[in-house]
RNA sequence: GCGGAUGGCUGGGCGGUCGCUUCGUCGGGGAAACCCGACGGGGAGGAAAGUCCGGACUCCACAUGACACGGUGCCGGGUAACGCCCGGCGGGGGUAACCCCAGGGACAGCGCCACAGAGAAUGAGACAGCCUCGCAAUGCGGGGCAAUGGUGAAACGGUGGGGUAAGGCCCACCGCGUUUGUGGCAACACAGGCGGCACGGCAAGCCCCACCGGGAGCAAUGCCAAAUAGGGACCUCGUGCCAGCAAUGGCGGAUGACAUGCAUCCAGACGGUCCGGGUUGGCAGCUAGAGCAGACAUGGCAACAUGUCCGUCAGAUGAAUGAUCGCCGCCCCAUGGGGCACAGAAUCCGGCUUAUAGGUCAUCCGCGUCG
RNA sequence: CGGGGUGUAGCGCAGCCUGGUAGCGCAUCUGUUUUGGGAACAGAGGGCCGGGAGUUCGAAUCUCUCCACCCCGA
C-alpha cells in the first residue's frame, strides 16, 4: 500500500455523502468515512473546521495538524477506494499531544474498517 | 524616590528533521496543456479584524439645471479624497503637564417643555403675600405693587447703594443687545460709546443656510473549454456586404393605374434587448503602487510637500505561509512541571474604531527628601 | 463584497416614529371552589429595556460606537 494516492475532497456533496455514512469519534478528532461504490483506487481526503473550534487562528491551527497526522497516518492506514473526512475540535485538536493525535487517527480508522 | 501626562518603537531568538505554495535556472517525459526531479530565492499583521468612511480600478448609465433623498457642519491649512490629520479660536474639566466637545442658524416658519406651580412663553400673570383707604372690623370691599416666599431643570436679568407708603424709579459694576475703533487671512479677542430691563431652552424634533454625493461592485469585467439548447418574445437600418484605385453607387415584397422619388403596410439577420435552458472548470484581472520604511537637505510652528541616496515589497482559491524536537529568554507554583498577549492576507491603497501579555525610549508636570 | 432586520419579566410579543406612567398573553406563587387533582375565579411577585458613551432638566425611545443572532442579493 506505499502508493496510494491522496486527494483532497473540493465538493460540498462529498463532505455531506460521507458525514451520512460511517462516523467514530476520539478525544482529539472526529473521522467520517465512507466506501465508494466505483472501481477508482484513490483514497480521498477532506479536512472540517467548523466556527464551533474557535477564530480564525484556532481553526488553521487545527486543520494543520490535521493534515500533518493525515499525511503522516493515511499512506499505511487508509484501504483503496474510501473517502475520508477529518473534523476538528474545540480545544482537543490543537493542544492534545501530536502522537497521541496519530493514535487517535489510527484507532478510528481501525473502528471505521472493522464494523 | 513616589504618583501622573503625552508621543514613539517592539510584538520572542537560534538550530536539526519532515512538509506546503510561488518564482527562477538546469535535466527528463509529452504533440501540447502540463507533469516529475535537483538546486537557489520569496512566503501574514500592528491591528491582516470590525466593515464605519474616503479613493484607485472595472462595467453600466449619462446634455445641463432644479426638486427629492442621503451625508457633512467654529476658522484656516494639509491631502488623490475623506466623516481623517495639523494649527488656531470658543466652551468645559484638572493644582499642573494636559485632556474632552456633532461647536452653523431659535427675530424664516411650525412644534415640544411631563409632574409640581398662580403663571412654561412675544407680550403675560397674582397662590401665599406687601402697602394704603373705607366699613357694620380675628373679617370684608376698593385701589396700588411685583421687591419677598413657595414650585420647578428652567420663572421675563444679577449684585450693591440711594429713594419710596409698598413700589415703579435713579446710579454703579457684571451680564445681554447694538454700534464704532484697533489687532488678526478668518473664527474671534480687546477697548470705547449707546440702549433699556426688552429679546428663555430644545435644531443628535421638523426645518433653514452652505458645501458634497450618478449606480453597482474583483462572485466587477474579459477570454477559452466543457455541457444543455440549436429555443421563444420584441426592435429596426448601418459601424455590414457587393462593385470601384478613389469619389461614389447598389442591397426583400405589396399597394398608391406604369417608372423614379415619396408615403403606408408586411416580412426580417450571422445585428441589438429581454426571457428560457446549461455550466459552477481554466486563464487573464493579480499584485510595483496617490507605494512603504530609513537617512539627509530645503520650505513650513505643524500636518505635509519637494529633491537625493539606500533598502524592501506574499499572491493562495475546501484557500499555502506549517508540523515536530532540542537549547536559550520571560512569567507562575518553586524537586519537577505549566504557560508565553490580541490575533491569519483574499483586488489594492489612505484613515477611523475595537482587541492586545510583556519589554523599551524620549519629553513634560505635581509632591517628598538630600546637597 | 453589498444590503436589511432583531435584542424589553422564565417564554412569545407590544411600547420607540411623536422623549416624562414600562404593558399584554402563557408560565410561577397565594387564596377561593372540589373528597383530591385539573379547569375556572380573585389577587400578588418578577425588568440595571444587549453593553458603553453623548444630546436633553429627563433616554426603552434620539445620536454615535461595540457585542450577539437572523435573513436576503451578487
Amino acid at each position: 500500500m506505499a502508493d496510494v494516492i491522496l486527494q483532497t475532497l473540493t465538493k460540498r456533496a462529498d463532505f455531506i455523502r460521507a458525514s451520512h455514512a460511517r462516523r467514530q469519534g476520539t478525544k482529539g478528532i472526529h473521522l467520517q468515512a465512507r466506501k465508494r461504490d466505483d472501481e477508482d483506487p484513490t483514497v480521498r481526503v477532506g479536512f472540517t473546521c467548523s466556527k464551533k473550534v474557535g477564530n480564525a487562528v484556532a481553526r488553521n491551527r487545527a486543520k494543520r495538524r490535521l493534515r500533518e497526522i493525515a499525511r503522516l497516518v493515511l499512506p499505511e492506514a487508509a484501504q483503496p477506494g474510501w473517502d475520508y473526512v477529518l473534523v476538528g475540535r474545540k480545544d482537543a485538536t490543537a493542544e492534545r499531544p501530536f502522537t497521541a493525535l496519530q493514535d487517535d487517527l489510527k484507532r478510528a480508522l481501525a473502528a471505521v474498517h472493522n464494523t
